[in-house]
RNA sequence: GGCGGGGUAGCCAAGUGGUAAGGCACGGCUCUGCAAAAGCUGUAUUCGUCGGUUCGAUUCCGACCCUCGCCUCCA
């Protein structure tokens, strides 16, 4: 069965075919962070669910170039940096950093390449020099440079190819800043933005004068240098589908005349406890905020990636909790089978591997896939319970398993050894068992749940489980 | 005001023109010296409300109610 996707151009889910004729190369480009701050949950939603995009489409065979940008200049950084009296890529290289932490910490992939926005400026200005010689672009009294929506129309250009758009009715004003007020046209954006006191010594040459770049170009001539001008996958989150976006779209079409992407992919927001997450609510979190209560990466990504990308999706302490225990339950059943099949090793079989695909090709359905998933851990347990599983049969289950486990990037938990101080309290226990002194079983029992452990008396014998 | 999402069990969340996946929580059972852990198992006559189409709708159409997001540098 073939992929398909929902693209934000259609507004439909289409069958995804990559441009490459060879139907092999697949170039993928998602909007990265702006490293002004430690990301939040929420932008991690949007970086999970470019990472299983990346994955599947990893599964499904396609030889993907995946990436992503770093925005390391920027209003606020450039504020941040004036108010700390640091320069500029020591503190962008300090939150670039920690963004990469967490992302190892959520099992995310590394792009294959991460252009930072400040080592692209040539090809920013080359770009803006292309869109002025073709009259789409125009320097305003302030020195800074503009895009003309109203010649990019002229020239046959379509703007609002992602979102209807009615500029009559919009609400305009709210949020221009004051530095844009001499645009011709409300709608125009910054290319260029000239040099102010401001800005410090955070500022490059350029034809037009000294300045920095607008926040929409660096994404459109990295990722036209990167992947060529016209390439198949774009995401990000749903609210960049404008301006951000479409206002790629413009730059890149007015300058290259040719189509910029073929599919666009938007991630929806995060609601945290019901609520539009906000600091003053106090549901406002950050990575290290949720791995400082407790909780692990792997349990924050299966979280983050339990309901379908396109949706709202309510994340709570509780969901945190209960992914917790749902993620145990799939590593003790693998945990299981990994035992059983010893180094044995097989092809896949079963439905698990067909049943999730179905799930996944239809727009990435997770929580269908997720569905097939646990239906498959009820059926090993089953299995394991009332057969002899052989080391092949194991095997067997664990090849199909190990497929999927490769988009979901779960992970395993990390097994840890029990002391040997503690195993020996372990012994100390058994025999007390034998000697029906229950009474010293129960204290020693007690004791390792204290220290952490909790005893599993299994069939084959007791073992210790770390809590 | 314009545009676009949602409303399915206590919570989260799939799905379908033919009678509701899965996860968490909760109850029962197995195992156990008792537990725990683990496993199995049960739990929505019903899918926001009201109409309409249909042999049949949660799924299609219409109206309404509620809710969320975007509307110029926020994933």
């Amino acid at each position: 069965m073939a992929l398909r996707i929902f693209n934000t151009l259609s507004r439909s889910v289409q069958d995804f075919k990559p441009l490459d004729p060879a139907g092999r190369a697949v170039g993928m480009y998602c909007c990265g962070p702006t490293v002004h701050d430690f990301a939040h949950i929420g932008n991690f939603r949007t970086f999970v669910f470019a990472d299983v995009v990346r994955r599947y489409l990893e599964f499904k065979g396609y030889a993907i170039t995946h990436v992503m940008n770093i925005t390391d200049v920027e209003d606020k950084i450039i504020r941040r940096v004036r108010e700390g009296g640091l320069k500029l890529a020591d503190f962008t290289r300090e939150r670039e950093k920690a963004f990469f932490d967490d992302l190892d910490a959520l099992g995310c992939k590394r792009p294959h390449q991460i252009p930072r926005a400040t080592e692209f400026i040539p090809e920013m200005i080359a770009l803006i020099g292309k869109l002025m010689e073709r009259g789409i672009a125009y320097q305003a009294p302030d020195k800074s440079i503009y895009f003309s929506i109203e010649k990019y129309r002229g020239c046959g250009c379509t703007y609002g190819q992602l979102q209807k758009l009615n500029f009559e009715e919009m609400r305009v004003g709210d949020r221009v800043s004051s530095d844009e007020y001499e645009k011709e046209s409300v709608a125009d954006f910054a290319l260029w933005k000239a040099r102010v006191p401001e800005d410090g010594d955070v500022f490059w040459e350029s034809p037009w004068g000294p300045g920095r770049p607008g926040w929409h170009i660096e994404c459109s001539a990295m990722s036209m240098k990167l992947l060529g001008e016209t390439f198949d996958l774009h995401l990000g989150g749903e609210d960049l589908v404008f301006p951000h976006h479409e206002d790629e779209i413009a730059q890149s079409e007015g300058a290259s005349g040719r189509p910029f992407v073929k599919y666009w992919m938007h991630g929806a927001h995060l609601l945290v406890e019901g609520k539009k997450m906000s600091k003053s609510l106090g549901n406002f979190f950050t990575l290290r905020d949720l791995l400082a209560k407790g909780f692990s990466g792997r349990e924050i990504r299966y979280l983050l990636m339990s309901s379908h990308y396109r949706e709202t999706f309510n994340f709570t302490i509780e969901g945190l909790t209960g992914a917790r225990s749902a993620l145990a339950r799939i590593d003790e059943c693998v945990a299981k089978l990994r035992e059983l099949a010893g180094t044995q090793t097989s092809s896949a079989s079963g439905e698990l591997l067909s049943r999730f695909t179905d799930s996944m090709d239809e727009d990435l359905n997770v929580a269908g896939a997720w569905g097939a998933v646990f239906d498959w851990v009820r059926d090993s347990n089953r299995k394991l319970a009332t057969s002899d599983v052989s080391a092949e049969q194991a095997a067997a289950m664990l090849a199909s398993w190990n497929q999927v486990e490769a988009v979901l990037g779960i992970g395993q938990k990390e097994e840890s050894e029990a002391p040997a101080e503690l195993l020996a309290l372990l012994e100390e226990r058994q025999a007390a068992r034998k000697a029906k002194d229950f009474k010293r079983a129960d204290a020693i029992r007690d004791e390792l749940k204290a220290k952490g452990w909790v005893i599993e008396d299994t069939p084959k014998g007791p073992r210790l489980k770390k809590l």
